[in-house]
RNA sequence: UGGCCUAUGGUGUAACUGGCAACACGUCUGGUUUUGGUCCAGAAGAGUCUAGGUUCGAGCCCUAGUAGGCCAACCA
């Protein structure tokens, strides 16, 4: 039992909770209900992979369900891309269906409440509701309407939904508790006028309800057996219950369970303010490579391989989280490397000449696809006298950890011959324009010769410019600078925005690529992944970076240049830890510690303690006699309180203090104590 | 000043009815390599927010703090 044990996240745990309890498997069902006011993003994904993977690994029936109960924000778009993005992640729902297909038995419920006693009809203006519903710390009031009739609530509510009111005149209000210390429960409004055609059911309606009312009892009606939702519903949870109990005849009664939501470093996860970079041109559209949805990340080059990868790495838990980008880049990596045709591209060319290679001569050498893939075959790529290369890996003379070319050294060009570097040719300013090398004609790859199996420091990619192909290649960084752009209430994150996030160049790539396809992804050699934007055509090839390689030599290199910027702790702010606080954490281990760590440590204590109040101090006094650490701390933290003058060591408290540690048997307390 | 939730290496998650704090990313070494990629071998890094308590034994249970998050839209 003990050894398949597979660790459930506890959502997990709960389902299987419930059905250890009894609950029948076959009635388990779940749903993903987006609001379809926006594109889905890498947040939504989470929640996609928890109840659609739920679906999967129980074979239960996953519904998606468009919540769409507010006439004015959505639109049948955003309803079509949804659904193109769960399908492309490779999930398969049971139904579509609609809050508004239940907008009907809604009413009729509403009508059943109304005449329960449990719901009435409220004409005050939204501000006056606003006053009396009370503040999270006082409670709320009842509004006058609260005690209408049944039929005066009855005519009006009726009224309400043929159209007789303007909006803003009237609401059904839930009748539950105005004093109620969770807000959630004061009379929440169940249908509101709006006067405004929706995407589905046209003018039929004129109230509309809210969301609290209509989700818990589409569940219902969908015998959904668990709703997972995000945390920030946790409060209103009681409210879902209480409207489902409220209407529950029979079935399955669904049970609302929240987990924390994702978030990524360095960018933000509103559907709001990703709306704004849309609407402001910031982005080119809810699908630009930069953006955190769905639709860029697939138009980037991710797979649904590599997102669904880097959500079952994250997990699923209930405290707030910021994601490092990092491990999403790792699964694009992972899945990539294993599946992307290796190709060669120049993006910041260099012009190669080869001096003793004939001019008129061109061969079609052999490549691998794939190193990784032994199925992926080899194809050609054209060879000849004047090469392009990278302009970064040449240097006119440089130290032997650079593994590039440089006059007099050796390096292999990939694929092809070992040249060396002889000499170079600068404009008026001093920018080279031409490398000129010299190849060895036996070192040919592949071949078997002796020259060919040399050992050389490094390999570079390359192309023949003769046969080169032109292509505008998009490079991204991240939109935003700030690592939570939107973790601060006093900046607007716009500020925080990324100047450099695009970069368009033109890159030169071997002849191979002139028939790829929009989507198609590959990796540029020594470079990163690259793959197709839909924009490209023949004639304008258009490439996106989707993720460079990991590049350590990119790091060492920085390292040793830009040596003494102490890499900046994120922005993050780390809160000041009181100094007592601190003193006690560092002070748990030192009884532990060796002589030589101790002593700083021990000068840190000191330094902290100018900081302490001694009443605080005080309380520390009897501190267990087998806390050595913390009893030494504390000795050492009043040692300066008494060098300071703050505190006399004639003091009663502290004399009898000293005493005691002056006799505790501690060496380390009793050396200490002596000194004072 | 109310209610609810959360707290484990730099980050994220584990630790099954209390039993040597584990995994992944990241970082650092070294090896292999016709990609400074991949792959392989290894290392450092937390003693579980604090203080008490229960227990032979606490990350886990109890009490009290502290810190952070959420809640006062006719949004979802």
């Amino acid at each position: 039992m003990a050894e398949d044990y597979i660790a459930l996240n506890f959502l997990e745990q709960i389902v299987e909770e419930d059905i250890n309890n009894g609950f029948p498997k076959e009635n388990l069902r779940f749903r993903f209900p987006p609001e379809p006011n926006g594109y889905l993003h890498i947040g939504h994904s989470k929640a996609i992979c928890i109840s659609f993977g739920l679906g999967e690994t129980y074979n239960a029936p996953v519904n998606l369900r468009f919540d769409d109960t507010n006439p004015s924000k959505e639109e049948q778009e955003y309803v079509d891309a949804i659904q193109e993005d769960i399908k492309w992640l490779g999930y398969k729902w049971d139904k579509i269906c609609y809050s508004s297909d239940y907008f009907q038995q809604l009413y009729d419920w509403a009508v059943q409440l109304i005449k329960d006693g449990k719901a009435y009809v409220d004409s005050q203006s939204s501000e006056a509701m606003a006053l009396q519903k009370g503040t999270p710390t006082e409670p709320g009031t009842n509004s006058p309407y609260r005690s209408r009739s049944v039929e005066e609530n009855l005519r009006l509510f009726e009224g309400m939904k043929n159209g007789e009111f303007a909006e803003g005149i009237h609401v059904l209000r839930a009748k539950i508790d105005m004093e109620s210390p969770n807000m959630l429960l004061r009379d929440p409004i169940m249908y509101r006028v709006i006067n405004k055609a929706h995407h589905r059911t046209g003018t039929a309606w004129n109230i509309y309800p809210m969301y609290d009312w209509a989700h818990g009892e589409s569940d219902y009606l969908e015998q959904v057996s668990h709703s997972l939702c995000s945390l920030e519903f946790k409060p209103h949870r009681p409210l879902y219950e209480w409207f489902v109990d409220n209407i529950f005849t029979n079935g399955v009664k669904p049970k609302q369970r929240e987990f924390a939501r994702l978030n990524l470093s360095y960018t933000i996860m509103s559907k709001r303010k990703l709306l704004k970079l849309v609407e402001e041109g910031i982005v080119s559209g809810w699908d630009d490579p930069r953006m955190p949805t769905i639709s860029g990340f697939r138009r980037r080059g991710y797979t649904p391989a590599s997102i669904r990868n880097f959500i079952d790495a994250v997990g699923v838990a209930k405290r707030d989280n910021v994601i490092d980008v990092s491990l999403l880049e790792f699964n694009i990596r992972e899945d990539l490397n294993k599946t992307a045709p290796r190709v060669m591209a120049v993006l910041d060319p260099v012009k190669l000449i080869i001096d003793n290679y004939p001019a008129d001569q061109e061969e079609w050498l052999d490549a691998e696809n794939n190193q990784e893939d032994d199925s992926a075959g080899f194809r050609k790529v054209p060879f000849s006298k004047e090469l392009y290369i990278e302009r970064d890996d040449f240097k006119e003379s440089a130290n032997n950890k650079y593994f590039r070319l440089s006059i007099g050294k050796e390096v292999r060009l990939k694929n092809a011959y070992i040249i060396k570097g002889e000499s170079v040719v600068k404009d008026s300013q001093g920018t080279i324009t031409e490398i000129h090398c010299t190849y060895d004609p036996d070192s040919q790859s592949g071949n078997g010769t002796e020259a060919s199996l040399r050992k050389v420091k490094g390999t570079l990619h390359w192309v023949s410019i003769k046969h080169a192909i032109k292509a505008e290649i998009r490079l991204y960084d991240r939109l935003f600078n700030h690592e939570s752009p939107d973790g601060n209430k006093d900046v607007d994150f716009m500020e925080y925005l990324n100047p450099d996030s695009l970069e368009v160049i033109t890159g030169y790539l071997e002849p191979s690529l002139s028939d790829v396809k929009p989507l198609d992804i590959f990796q540029f050699q020594r470079m990163g992944y690259f793959n197709v934007d839909k924009e490209s055509t023949p004639s304008n090839l258009i490439f996106n970076k989707t993720v460079g390689l990991r590049d350590t030599w990119a790091k060492t290199e920085t390292k040793s240049t830009v040596v003494p910027q102490k890499k900046e702790v994120p922005v993050k702010e780390i809160p000041q830890i009181p100094a007592l606080n601190e003193i006690k954490k560092i002070g748990k281990k030192l009884g532990q510690l060796p002589e030589e760590k101790r002593l700083k440590s021990i000068k840190q204590i000191q330094n902290l303690a100018k900081d302490v109040d001694y009443e605080e101090l005080k309380e520390l006094f009897n501190t267990s006699a087998k806390k050595i650490g913390t009893r030494l701390a504390v000795l050492e933290t009043l040692i300066v309180l008494i060098e300071n003058g703050i505190v006399s060591k004639d003091d009663a408290d502290v004399a009898a203090y000293l005493t005691e540690m002056k006799n505790s048997g501690d060496s380390l307390l009793e050396q200490s104590a002596d000194m004072v």
